[in-house]
DNA sequence: GTTGCCTTCGTTATGATATAACATTACGGT
DNA sequence: ACCGTAATGTTATATCATAACGAAGGCAAC
């Protein structure tokens, strides 16, 4: 696959700014100064990106988040995020696999695995 | 809490009748007939049911179903998701939460956890 | 070097998902 | 009947994502 271009570029370097994910109408409006002027180049970017695992999805967000991890590969790693500061912390967890292939079951062919855990971090509940 | 509406009947019944998680306007569609008008009644509807665990959300979809279970109570199963048949089948297991315990560590309030498998079921693999 | 092809990028428009804000109606308790 | 609360209805709008198409750039064959 080709290498990064400037658009990819400029929006890994907006995700790796964020300590939080980050819709990807944020990242267009965070770099709508540099270059990037509609949603589809975003879009595009971090298709790329999250095909080669310098990103990664998290689905109850509609957001994207850099990989914490420089860089060894493709994974799916798992998210525990919280409601009230927003922050999204990557994890991993080999267990997961197993559970994933058990509730599958031998004859389903899993593709991508989402495990997102959502609650209050403790720095927000001794706060509220 | 109050009991269910008649409006909230309806979008249960829709998603019990269907084999595949609808999102919401799929569900607007199929009861506008009935009774439903705008897309708020379904996302109100769907909101109580959820909350009593009669329905999931499948954040990987934007898609909403009935649950498998006829009822014991609140909890928070994961899913196995055919990419191209659209079939979402409820599981649970006990080692998610130990899984998400960890990952989350101690002082982190847990709320919700979401685990959603994706991929091609078998008969599905077979059929291609 | 120029032709043809493929990939990337830009632009516009539109589709799909979700909620805000506020008016109205239904209903139980007293 | 009156009030308060919860449910419902209506309109408008916010938010997330992709379709469609054309222009620009790279690259190999000739």
């Amino acid at each position: 696959m080709a290498n990064l271009g400037s658009n990819d570029q400029r929006v890994l370097t907006t995700l790796k700014k964020s300590n939080k994910p980050l819709s990807a109408y944020d990242i267009l409006d965070r770099t709508r100064s540099a270059a990037l002027k509609a949603p589809v180049q975003v879009y595009r970017a971090l298709q790329k990106l999250e095909k080669r695992g310098l990103v990664h999805r998290v689905e109850a967000l509609n957001a994207f988040v850099a990989c914490c991890d420089d860089h060894h590969g493709l994974h799916r790693p798992g998210f525990v995020v919280c409601r009230d500061c927003g922050v999204a912390r990557e994890f991993e967890d080999k267990r997961v696999a197993r559970v994933a292939e058990d509730a599958a079951g031998p004859d389903f062919l899993i593709e991508t695995i989402s495990l997102e855990i959502y609650g209050r971090c403790a720095p927000c509940r001794a706060a509220a």
